[in-house]
DNA sequence: CTAAATACATAAGAAATTTAGGTATATATT
DNA sequence: AATATATACCTAAATTTCTTATGTATTTAG
């Protein structure tokens, strides 16, 4: 279970598809995604899942709705109008970088050496 | 020429990969090429670029030999033998990551509700 | 009854980047 | 001739983001 060191700065792009995807979700359940669909190679830590959930909220990005199941608290976090719209331009925004990187990735030495 | 935030821990691999197809590069050269690589999308900051280069040549992934061209003092740096694997290790990781990152982004409802 | 899983949170420290500034030469423009 | 732009390097303070570590608490599995 091999975690990578890229996250940093998709975190809360992921975030915002699941949540776009799912309509509402909560901290733990994320995390649980995440694993699931990286096929156990992303391992978010509570330590910066929680704080981005965080910083969205503050942002007005989503909003959150207590709730106790099982005798357990969960915090499930949906977006907001304002944070629909953010979400759709950061997921268009992230996957039009990877594609650039990937193609950085994928150039050979002609490609690179013409410039 | 919109500069995104998701470079965020891709620098030193993008690094690695002009490197390795170049043979030797300056600091100046990176960020044209990866400019023009990127249709002017991703426009390296200085102030990411040389700390990260001078991070590589402590970590022993690159060496430097400067010339003087034009007038003008340049740096290149190249590969040392361990920074030729420890590149293509960690362009194997970059890549994989942003596959996964794209299976992320591009699932549909189905298949993240079904987890 | 104990460990693991579920579920939240925060805080100190580390790492990486942004922002802003500095130096200097060559070339193109006015 | 003067000025702006491009080339070429660098650093340092502040910010952002993440890791690591810790804490609380309940349910479920062994």
């Amino acid at each position: 279970m091999h975690s990578s060191e890229f996250i940093k700065g998709t975190l809360k792009t992921l975030i915002l598809k699941l949540l776009k995807e799912n309509g509402k979700m909560y901290g733990y359940e994320i995390t649980q995604c995440v694993k699931a669909l990286s096929r156990d190679t992303i391992q978010l830590t509570e330590g910066a899942l929680y704080p981005s959930l965080h910083a969205l909220e503050l942002e007005g990005i989503v909003t959150t709705e207590s709730e106790i199941v099982n005798g357990r608290a969960r915090k499930y976090y949906s977006l907001t109008p304002t944070g629909k719209t953010a979400a759709k331009e950061k997921i268009a925004a992230l996957q039009s970088f990877l594609q650039t990187v990937q193609v950085i990735l994928t150039a050979d030495k002609k490609t690179i050496q013409t410039i």
